[in-house]
DNA sequence: GCGTCTTGTTACAATTCGTAAGGATTGGGA
DNA sequence: TCCCAATCCTTACGAATTGTAACAAGACGC
């Protein structure tokens, strides 16, 4: 995350353009979209630290769209519209949106508005080796999983690997390709099935029922969501 | 910190009385100052969760005090300004500040904006992703319905998407067109049955009754409406 | 070398989802 | 009112996705 990943979500070229080369010149990397479906596919890849969206899109609704980002990506969110009735604006910002730009804008600003959501996402988790979670107690420092009882069973590193991801981000769908890319994922073909394993295994320290899981849950088709109340220590 | 506190900094009474009695009236805690001193000795004893700050003040340069706020408060810093000028936003944001809102403004703005400054800055373990309507509630983050009697149901990733875009989209027409796109998009084919059938298993998980479609009803030639009254929290 | 631990691979069962097919409903015109 | 075509709903089934057990290949210490 050495820089900071901007994704521009706007039907018009010329203001993606003119918002990617500013962005791009104040360090950032960026990705533009013309469409709502581009978009989120290419969010099944890697998740940007802040979305620009237009809410003006030709294929989807913006609002429903910047709320349903909101509660799934963690990403910062700016909605850059051209309507600028306050209500609007209220709106926006009640579903979910950080930030209301009203078009037209400064590039500066817009720069100035990313750096200032990047500044308080950012230091989200510094070298924190301990998370607690339903009873349990993941020592990151010692590949050491303790029960509420206090029996520990140890784990591997390429199941911490997969754990880590998760209490990184509960509640939160992560998607199969996003956790491959994760875990070492070159191209790995037949790679695919590894994952599963690994979860797998990490199902069952976890004394996970198959039938009813409690805390890493499969969505078909999409990838797991963890479910755990997650505190790092 | 079950009410949040917010701080005015603005020597204008008016304005005072006008942020406090909205911020109020949303259920904000507020303490107004006139001047930088009386509100760098409140500091001391309590701190507040964010800061509303204008710049034009008699005793001291706002930007300065910004700065400082935004390196040793740890408060979410809004900056209100009769100034208008982009250079003037940069800067106050490049100092520090989380958002600028330009005079003169609306209070409900001003409470939305507190208000989604307020959201990153206690990320309670996991956003809450739930819909309440007419009896149920949708918990998207573990993909289950829940009952009025609270007995509840999984419902499919598939399923969810469908949902998801009713809830967000209430008492609204949503065209097939729509809903196909966002629901696989670019590269649908003869994907047009496959939605109907998730709209179906949906209904039956609502418990439907087909002749008289009390949540999902079917607009003839053009779409579907969904008709319940959405509450997210 | 030998045993243990870790990790990837394969195989098969279980689940989910799209598709096809047939039935039901809607709206317009005779 | 009746009929017809377009549209929509639902059931059944097959293809794709995922879980897990069993096996194999390395890595490491003894």
């Amino acid at each position: 995350m050495s820089q900071p990943f901007v994704a521009i979500l706007d039907d018009e070229p010329q203001i993606r353009s003119m918002l990617s080369d500013a962005l791009t010149e104040a360090g950032f990397r960026t990705a533009g979209f013309a469409r709502a479906t581009e978009f989120e596919a290419a969010l099944q890849r890697s998740t940007p630290d802040v979305c620009l969206v237009d809410l003006g899109l030709p294929d989807r609704d913006g609002l429903a769209l910047v709320h349903r980002l909101a509660l799934e990506s963690g990403a910062a969110i700016i909605i850059i519209s051209g309507r600028a009735q306050v209500q609007d604006r209220v709106t926006g910002l009640e579903l979910g949106a950080d930030d209301y730009i009203i078009k037209p804008f400064d590039p500066a600003e817009v720069v100035a508005r990313v750096r200032a959501r990047l500044r308080v996402s950012k230091p989200k988790s510094g070298a924190q080796q301990t998370a607690r979670f339903n009873g349990w107690t993941a020592h990151f420092d010692r590949y050491v999983l303790e029960d509420e009882t206090g029996e520990e069973t140890a784990f591997s590193h390429a199941e911490g690997e997969v754990l880590r991801m998760f209490l990184e981000a509960p509640k939160r769908l992560i998607s199969r390709q996003q956790m491959q890319e994760s875990l070492g994922g070159a191209a790995g073909e037949s790679f695919d099935r590894a994952m599963d394993v690994r979860i797998s295994r990490l199902r069952t320290k976890l004394r996970e029922d198959p039938k009813n899981p409690r805390l890493i849950k499969t969505i078909y088709g999409a990838g797991y969501i963890f479910l755990g109340d997650v505190a790092w220590s």
